[in-house]
RNA sequence: GGCCGAGUGGUUCAGUCGGUUAGAACGCCGGCCUGUCACGCCGGAGGUCGAGGGUUCAAGUCCCUUCUCGGUCGCCA
């Protein structure tokens, strides 16, 4: 007999009755129904086969050790005398010659049940994450993970584009989120800093002639994490193209996404080209949201004049109201209330709410207020009985917010208003190029500094001479979305030390500003670059959106918890003395334990 | 950093108004069982109720402090 396995724990059927194998896997499981007669059930990458064990000396083997170990069994291929349709290879079982011990489990009691993982305590997971993988369930999604990355990899290349990796240990940029910082061993006092992204190096690939390049690319941003953000690290697929705009760059990329979405999901339906585009302007107006998700029908009205005089306190003082009328709602008052409450924790600000009955009046919540208005509101919303009315009312960016919360939350409770088994995309796009800075009071970059102002250096010169509000000028840049998760933004991207100096200027910054911050960037630009745009999807809320999961690190082989920290190798950790001394590095204040 | 929630045998949870010996399921150990497949049946072990302090005749339960985890907001060019 070979001393590999002959065949997987998903591979024998009836075909191979009467045939002498050799499987190999983790003791899963063993059900004795008998003094000397056992059921046990071997698990490999594969799937699970059944050895059955019928004597006293095969017997002695499997007693004598716990399960999760490992083991080779040796047999003949029989078919069952009773079959489990459930299990692809529940026709057959192996009978055994020999069992071999290849590796023990030592503990007969494990920090959680292996295939009931996913219910157990996140830190026990994260801890013994090699157990929680050994669940196929879980497994599933690395899987996943793998056969997505390697399809976009082929797509991408299929494309033209070329996979170049860039330098994790990089210089530290001075703006954006907080950067990690590697000490330099041969330079005291000085620092590099891992990736945010690989924004410059793939802009210097285009000023260096590559045409279309992409990466899977990890990005490091030392920032706190969410449901959805992965503390620490993530993945990109980072893309950029040369002499393109940003039809080039949603060409690409709608016709790379739709069938891996449509071949990988959890839902087999995706948009196709072209992706609905909606304005940044728009969707705030609209879905009170800048990633909108598309699968749910309602709307975001504003009912500032219909409510005008209205004796209601959140209704006056200039702020805007704000309206989604849903259809046939058959919540509850106690629902509704809840509903609120989320979308208060979520939004900063209090919702509010009123119905059209059966009998239809004006019902519920803030409805008292709102008796004399009744004509108007009905005729405007276009209101029937049993309409429910979401409301928001604040500062225009307060009531949006707290609209795009309520509409969400909205099309979640209320069945009849959201196609959930699909994937729906869309690009923001003409999203401002300025704002008001909160605490400055002053004109500052709304997003990146490198996206190039539509219309170019005219509409900068226009906004200098004072004949536009710069307010109004907007960046050829865009976000991909994907049923309200925010896959990622990219733009097209300034190319032009002029533009660039100008636009900087803008913000009370100049030439030199440009050069300090981006000397690389800025240098190359100077030597004759090519117009170039691109982006950059986040891969594991891709994956997570494929796979249908809550929490990104159910699409993360091996995750961070909430606070940065990777229990399993006990990291972040301390070094040794010597470590730091040649680093040039003092601890001082206050540390960990 | 703010707010919300959680922390009870190995695991997941229940625990009423503060009141007898803190329960269940799964897992574990022992016994029985020759067709199980979430095997079944019988028995057993296993708890400082996250930690510290307080109120009380009496605290898992009420109060204060603190730690940890999760969610969310800030933050994420």
């Amino acid at each position: 007999m070979t001393q590999s396995r002959t065949h997987t724990c998903n591979e024998l059927r009836l075909e191979h009755v009467g045939q002498k194998v050799k499987i190999v896997g983790w003791m899963e499981n063993v059900r004795e129904v008998g003094s000397n007669f056992a059921f046990v059930v071997v698990r490999d990458f594969y799937g699970t086969t059944q050895v059955v064990v019928e004597n006293e000396a095969m017997m002695a083997i499997v007693k004598g050790i716990n399960k999760e170990s490992t083991i080779s069994v040796e047999g003949t291929v029989r078919e069952r005398a009773s079959k489990n349709p459930k299990q692809a290879t529940g026709d057959i079982e192996v009978v055994p010659e020999k069992i071999e011990v290849l590796g023990k489990c030592r503990y007969n009691e494990l920090p959680f049940e292996i295939n009931r993982s996913r219910e157990a305590d996140e830190t026990q997971r994260l801890k013994y994450r090699y157990l929680d993988l050994r669940n196929p369930a879980v497994k599933q999604n690395i899987i996943l993970r793998c056969n997505v990355i390697a399809a976009l990899r082929q797509a991408m290349t299929e494309h033209g584009f070329l996979e170049i990796t860039t330098p994790i240990l990089t210089a530290s940029s001075p703006e954006g989120a907080r950067d990690y910082l590697v000490p330099a061993r041969k330079h005291p006092g000085k620092f590099y800093a891992l990736p945010q992204a690989p924004q410059q190096f793939k802009q210097l690939l285009m000023t260096s002639g590559f045409d279309r390049y992409f990466q899977i690319a990890p990005c490091f941003r030392d920032e706190d994490a969410r449901g959805d953000r992965s503390p620490g690290e993530f993945y990109q697929l980072d893309m950029e193209m040369a002499f393109a705009d940003q039809e080039d760059v949603f060409a690409v990329l709608e016709d790379v996404l739709p069938p891996i979405f449509a071949k990988y999901g959890t839902y087999n339906i995706a948009s196709t080209a072209p992706f609905t585009r909606i304005p940044y302007l728009e969707a705030m107006e609209k879905y009170g949201s800048d990633k909108p998700d598309l699968r749910i029908d309602l709307i975001v009205q504003d009912i500032t004049a219909l409510v005008q005089g209205v004796d209601f306190a959140p209704f006056a003082d200039g702020n805007l109201v704000k309206a989604i009328v849903v259809s046939d709602c058959a919540l509850t008052r106690k629902n509704i209330d809840k509903l609120c409450a989320d979308v208060e924790v979520q939004s900063g600000n209090k919702p509010y709410w009123f119905k059209l009955d059966e009998n239809g009046e004006l019902a519920g919540g803030v409805a008292k207020f709102l008796a004399d208005r009744k004509e108007e509101l009905v005729q405007a919303l276009d209101l029937k009985p049993g309409c429910l009315v979401g409301v928001a009312a604040g500062k225009k960016e307060a009531a949006q917010k707290t609209a795009g919360v309520m509409r969400k939350m909205l099309g979640n409770a209320v069945p009849g208003h959201m196609d959930k088994e699909r994937y729906e995309f869309c690009w923001i796009v003409d999203f401002p190029m300025y704002e008001i800075g909160e605490e400055s009071g002053e004109l500052e970059f709304c997003h990146n500094p490198f996206s190039m102002p539509s219309g170019g250096l005219d509409v900068l010169l226009k906004a200098e001479r004072g004949e536009i509000d710069p307010l109004t000028i907007t960046a050829d840049q865009y976000d991909l979305v994907c049923n309200g998760v925010e896959l990622s933004s990219g733009a097209v991207r300034n190319h032009d030390p002029e533009i660039m100096i100008k636009a900087f200027e803008m913000v009370r910054l100049g030439e030199e500003d440009v050069k300090k911050k981006f000397p690389a960037m800025y240098n190359a630009f100077c030597y004759g670059a090519p117009p170039h745009a691109g982006i950059a999807p986040g891969v594991d809320r891709m994956v997570m959106l494929l796979s249908g999961e809550e929490s990104i690190r159910e699409v993360i082989p091996f995750p961070m918890n909430k606070n940065a920290q990777d229990i399993m190798m006990g990291a972040p950790s301390t070094v040794e003395q010597k470590q730091l001394d040649e680093l040039h590095i003092a601890i001082v204040g206050e540390t960990e334990e």
